[in-house]
DNA sequence: GGGCGTGGTTACCGGCGAGATACTTCATTC
DNA sequence: GAATGAAGTATCTCGCCGGTAACCACGCCC
């Protein structure tokens, strides 16, 4: 799932699951979404919400969400220039997929620590 | 995002988003628990129902899954014989999630064909 | 005014996950 | 006796991802 229509990963061309993870799939996807799903946020700001995630990855990453419009880029004229992004409308619309992720691994987590 | 604690895929080990994700990060992964939501299905079976999916990559992800306890794997004595794969009570705590990645896909797709 | 730090990006290299195709074993069926 | 079907395994290749390092334009500092 990333894809210049990320070809290889979940194809599955009739599959609305296959379809969904085609964007959301790709490594890091659902923290981005998540973390810009509370406003805009710059790109030295996602790196220290994400701090496991290299520099070249979230570039990568960034690009390609850009590129479907799940998110906007824009860069302002500060200096050193920074560069700005933000969910799209298109992009808000993931977001119960990704509150759906959050909550099982809430779920999870507490179970595994009720079990200790 | 699939992991021996596939490791190497989306770690961040605080995050519930990533903790989730680990486990159904792996290619193919949501479609096999959505087809085995309704019920126990053997290996042909899954196969069938994810033509796109290679046999070397069906059967690694059921391995996986079954590691994690997320399926339960049994093998029939008909012959020949063959394997039936069902989800435990962890792997139904997935639904949610599933269902919210087949939802949005599909309001996706819905938004493409209104839009064509 | 030359070295240094900063923000964002790109180039190069290596590992491993994933796709494609072919082959295996055993028992039934034609 | 050949073909078929179930459930894989073997091999090869390709592309994603991670790490490191370099890059560029600017402002700072002595």
């Amino acid at each position: 799932m990333t894809l210049k229509r990320r070809k290889n990963r979940t194809p599955h061309p009739m599959c609305p699951l296959s379809d969904c993870m085609a964007f959301i799939g790709g490594a890091w996807t659902p923290n981005i979404i998540w973390y810009l799903s509370s406003g805009p946020r710059r790109f030295s700001e996602l790196r220290a919400d994400i701090p496991l995630v290299s520099a070249k990855v979230l570039t990568q990453r960034l690009r390609e969400l850009e590129e479907r419009g799940i998110l906007s880029r824009a860069v302002l004229d500060t200096s050193p220039p920074s560069v700005e992004y933000a969910l799209t409308d298109l992009g808000l619309e993931f977001m119960p997929v990704i509150q759906a992720i959050a909550e099982v691994g809430q779920r999870l987590k507490d179970k595994a620590a009720a079990a200790a």
